[in-house]
DNA sequence: TTTCAACTGGACACTACTGTACAGTACGCC
DNA sequence: GGCGTACTGTACAGTAGTGTCCAGTTGAAA
């Protein structure tokens, strides 16, 4: 949550009022992303505000690339650096997305996705990290073509969006189907034998 | 689009200013449906909105019910009819989701339930339907148990949001994932053998 | 000690939107 | 022809939000 750069808490500053902006965000929409409301929020006046971004599209702008950042490719350079074997990464991979709650950021996103193409193309190119990352675990698995796309594809939406339709479950029995659902996923769905296409 | 009950177009129906409301909610989130708005878009002034509604707050909570009823039960209603086998119907699911772009609606609802508890209530509602009516189907397949569920989970899920994720892609692959994705769900993860589980 | 960056609050003019009120109109029915 | 239903536009008062200007404060660095 702190910027790496120390901040003395003088003020406001650009970070605290992009985090709040997020919020608001992934809470109500990017129609509530009102810089009045912002302040309400954080104690303070609007004129600070205007200190740091030019204008209301401005800190959409940042709030864009702030996301981008702060929830994807942090993540991702995270998950790279272990180097873990490629069926362990699959259960982290898993583990982190329900830890950050990824799930309602993208739900925010893509909404905000659906009327703006700018945002649009980030929320593409964060899919297809998202996509990319996954693929070259189901490859390292032995998976290829059709089969390596449907099973990257399949894994990554599901994780993406699990989180938003079986919030409140039962957890013991989410553990429970994440072994089979991670059994599911890394057995070859061979016709005939169970073998890994090559 | 056009309600049951003949309207002679003499003016804005109810069912006009929800369907233009609900264009409004899928595309800009639910701060965004504004009576002015609609009114403007509607060609009209805002006093024929206050006949047909209390307020804004009678409005949204008519939405709900109207999104519940066109976009689930409807649906539901209609491939309980045909009642084709298992697998077909599987497949009549997944085209169904397609056809009535139903991700982008549950982008929006979704987004507004993270506020709304009512809201909320009622996607959990329908997020129930519809895993009661997959489980059904595999349930026929043969599936029991945590297998049944996680089944049931991962199909569910993947498809209410495959139409966010990889809108725009190649539809001849599409096509050929699909069948792969279709063979999967069918097929008995059993680690042994390949037999159903009974 | 001064200077500057990083703020602060207050005021202004403006637009968007809300709910209410009210008078008028166009159609269908008895 | 008159009545009711289903609207229509206009006007008003009030709130929320925008961007701009400006004068003041505060902490660190030179």
């Amino acid at each position: 949550m702190d910027s790496p750069d120390v901040k003395k808490n003088k003020g406001i500053s650009k970070d605290q009022w992009l985090v709040k902006a997020l919020e608001l965000l992934v809470s109500n929409g990017f129609e509530a992303v009102k810089i009045e409301r912002l302040a309400k929020l954080l104690g303070t006046s609007r004129s600070g505000f205007y200190w740091h971004f030019k204008n209301r599209q401005d800190l959409l702008q940042h709030l864009l690339d702030f996301w981008a950042l702060e929830y994807t490719s942090v993540l991702i350079d995270d998950l790279d650096i272990k180097k873990l074997p490629a069926d362990k990464r699959l259960l982290s991979v898993m583990k982190m997305i329900r830890d950050h709650k990824l799930a309602k950021y993208d739900l925010a996103m893509n909404a905000w996705a659906q009327v703006d193409p700018l945002v649009d193309e980030i929320v593409q190119r964060v899919v297809k990290m998202r996509l990319d990352f996954s693929r070259e675990i189901f490859v390292e698995l032995g998976f290829v073509g059709d089969e390596l796309e449907m099973r990257t594809r399949l894994f990554t939406c599901y994780h993406a969006w699990e989180g938003v339709m079986f919030a409140d479950a039962d957890q013991d029995k989410n553990l429970r189907l994440q072994t089979l659902r991670h059994k599911m996923f890394l057995t070859p769905s061979s016709s005939a034998g169970c073998g890994v296409q090559v």
